[in-house]
RNA sequence: GACCCCAUCGUCUAGAGGCCCAGGACAUCGCCCUUUCACGGCGACGGCGGGGGUUCGAAUCCCCCUGGGGUCGCCA
C-alpha cells in the first residue's frame, strides 16, 4: 500500500497572495486532490517584523475565493515556537549547531569584501569553534559539513547536486529568539508528515541545506517538486511593474476564480492540446510528472480570453449574483435579480470581465443621454414620422417579450418600406446613448416598456425639434 | 562574481529518435455571417538559439557556446 499523499501550502503573511504563490498552491492542492491525499495550510509567520494578521486573512480569503480548500490547518508557526526550540536544543547538545556572536553589520562587511574578491559571500564560520553559549545579540547557526556533496531528486527538475563547500552555516535562531524559515519548514514538513514538498523554484538553492537539516534532525526526506517561476513580459520575475500580481486584484477587476485557476494551471503544465478545464478534469488529469521545467511568462491577454470564455459560457444567474459589488462601485443602485440575469445574457458575448458588464451595460442601470454629436447625426428630422409610429406601436405591447417587439418593428418596416438598417442605429442610440450595444431587441426586452418608451420619446422630441 | 536551473511560433504549450519540411491555444491580420459591437466560422502570418557530435535517421540523446532565470539575508 502506498503512503497517503500529503501536500501543503506555506505562505508567509507579509503581503497579499501573489499570482505565483497561487499557482504553487493550486499545484499542491491539485496533487493532493488527484491522489486522494491531504492538503495542509500552514502560515509561516516567524518574521515578527513583517507578518500581519491582515495579510493572513487576505491570503486565506484569496485561497477560498480560488476554491483551494484545505483539510488541515491553518497552522501558525508563531504558535509552535517551543517545538522548534526543543529541536534546536537537541542540535546544540549534539554539536550540530552553535552560538554565533557576529553582528549583522560585521557580516555585511565581510560579505562585501568576499564579493569584491570574487568569492562566494557566505558565512566564514568564525564562531564555529568558539564554544559560545547563549547571550544577547547572539544567534544559533547550523554546523553543516564543510566537504562532500548533497543531492536530492526533484520530481520536476530531476537530480540536483551541490557541493557542500558552497553552503554556509545558516542561522537557525535569530538574536530575538525567533526561529528562521529553513529550520521551521523542515521541522513542520517532517512533523506534519508532508510527503511532497511542492514549492517555487526560488527554493531550489535552499533545499540542499534543508536536506542536511533533515538528516541532522533524524527525519526522513519528503519528495521535492520545485515549480518553475512565473515571469513578466520582459522575462524578469513577475512583479508590480508588470501589472496586477495579487489574486485579490484580479477578483476586484472582475475576473472569475475559475478563469484564474484555468489560466494559472496552464503555466508550466499541460494536458495535450486542451486549454479549457473544469475543476473535475483538473483533479483527474493533474500530475506533477506533467509539469514542465522552464519558467513561463504571464500573459494577461490569455487570462482575459479565458475570463471571457467563462463569462459567456457560465451560469448567467450565478454571474448576475457577482455583479452587485461592481454596480455599487460605479454608483448605481442594484436592480432586482431577474433584471440582472437578463443583462448578463444580453451582454456577456461582448464583455470580458464583470467590471466590463457594468460599464458596457451602463444604460441598463441609468438612462444615458447620447452625446450631442450622435444626436445630430442620427436623430434626423426625417425619422420623426417612423419614430412616432414606433412609439405608438410599442405603447400597445409588452416589450419584455422579445417576439412582440420584433413583430411590431417588422410590421412597421413593411408598412413604411423602410430598411431596418436605417432605423437600428437611431434606436440603439436612443436606448443606450451609444453606437455599440447588444442586439436591439435584446435590449428592448430587458429594458421593458417603462424604460424604452420614455427614451424613444426623448429621441423623437429631438427629431421634432429639428423640423 | 560564484553556484543551481532552464532553452519549440511574440506568449502559453504539444512533441518522450522516424507518425513533424513541427500540432493546438492566446494575440495580430484578412474573409464570411450581421441591426452596431461582439460571438461564431474559415484562412493567413509566425518557431525547434548557435556549433559540434551519436545515429541509417534528431525538435527529441551527448558536449561546448550563447541567452535567460534563480540563489548567495538574523525574508520566506
Amino acid at each position: 500500500m502506498t503512503k497517503n499523499v500529503r501536500t501543503r501550502f506555506a505562505p508567509s503573511p507579509t503581503g497579499y497572495l501573489h499570482i505565483g504563490g497561487a499557482r504553487t498552491a493550486l499545484f499542491a492542492w491539485l496533487y493532493a486532490r488527484h491522489t486522494g491525499g491531504t492538503f495542509i495550510l500552514r502560515v509561516e509567520d516567524t518574521d515578527a517584523q513583517r507578518s500581519t494578521d491582515a495579510s493572513s486573512r487576505q491570503i486565506l480569503d484569496a485561497m477560498e475565493w480560488l476554491g483551494l480548500d484545505w483539510d488541515e490547518g491553518p497552522f501558525y508557526q508563531s504558535q509552535r515556537l517551543d517545538l522548534y526550540k526543543s529541536y534546536v536544543d537537541k542540535l546544540l547538545e549534539e554539536g550540530k549547531a552553535y552560538w554565533c556572536e557576529c553582528s549583522p553589520e560585521e557580516l555585511e562587511e565581510r560579505r562585501k569584501i568576499a564579493l569584491e574578491k570574487g568569492g562566494k559571500p557566505k558565512y566564514d564560520g568564525a564562531c564555529r569553534t568558539k564554544g559560545l553559549g547563549p547571550g544577547p545579540g547572539r544567534v544559533v547557526r547550523f554546523n553543516l559539513p564543510q566537504s562532500g556533496i548533497t543531492s536530492f531528486d526533484d520530481m520536476i527538475k530531476g537530480k540536483i547536486t551541490v557541493d557542500n563547500s558552497e553552503l554556509d552555516d545558516l542561522v537557525l535562531i535569530r538574536s530575538d529568539g525567533m526561529p528562521t524559515y529553513n529550520l521551521t519548514v523542515v521541522i513542520d514538513d517532517a512533523l506534519m508528515n508532508v510527503t511532497h514538498v511542492i514549492r517555487g523554484d526560488d527554493h531550489v538553492n535552499n533545499t540542499p541545506r534543508q536536506v542536511l537539516l533533515y538528516t541532522a534532525l533524524g527525519f526522513d526526506l519528503p519528495v521535492f517538486a520545485h515549480v518553475p517561476m512565473i515571469l513578466g513580459a520582459d522575462k524578469t520575475r513577475l512583479s508590480k511593474r508588470h501589472g496586477a500580481t495579487s489574486v485579490t486584484a484580479y477578483k476586484d477587476m472582475g475576473y472569475l476564480p475559475e478563469a484564474l485557476v484555468n489560466y494559472l494551471v496552464r503555466l508550466s503544465w499541460s494536458h495535450g492540446d486542451q486549454e479549457i478545464f473544469s475543476r473535475e478534469e483538473l483533479i483527474s488529469f493533474f500530475d506533477i510528472q506533467d509539469v514542465g521545467r522552464s519558467a513561463a511568462v504571464f500573459n494577461p491577454e490569455k487570462l482575459i480570453w479565458l475570463n471571457h470564455h467563462y463569462i459567456k459560457t457560465g451560469d448567467p444567474h450565478r454571474i448576475a449574483g457577482l455583479l452587485p459589488d461592481f454596480i455599487k462601485a460605479r454608483g448605481y443602485s442594484v436592480p432586482d435579480r431577474t433584471y440582472l440575469d437578463r443583462i448578463v445574457q444580453d451582454v456577456r458575448e461582448r464583455t470580458k470581465t464583470l467590471e466590463e458588464i457594468v460599464d458596457f451595460g451602463d444604460f441598463y442601470f441609468s438612462e444615458k443621454e447620447p452625446p450631442e454629436g450622435l444626436k445630430a447625426d442620427f436623430f434626423k428630422p426625417e425619422l420623426a414620422g417612423v419614430f412616432r409610429s414606433l412609439v405608438a406601436r410599442f405603447e400597445k405591447i409588452d416589450l419584455s417579450v422579445k417576439e412582440q417587439a420584433e413583430e411590431s418593428v417588422k410590421g412597421l418596416l413593411e408598412e413604411t418600406g423602410m430598411k431596418f438598417k436605417v432605423l437600428a442605429q437611431p434606436m440603439r442610440i436612443a436606448l443606450t446613448g451609444k453606437t455599440v450595444s447588444p442586439g436591439i431587441f435584446e435590449i428592448i426586452a430587458t429594458l421593458g416598456n417603462e424604460r424604452v418608451i420614455p427614451r424613444l420619446k426623448k429621441a423623437l422630441a429631438y427629431m421634432e425639434g429639428q423640423e
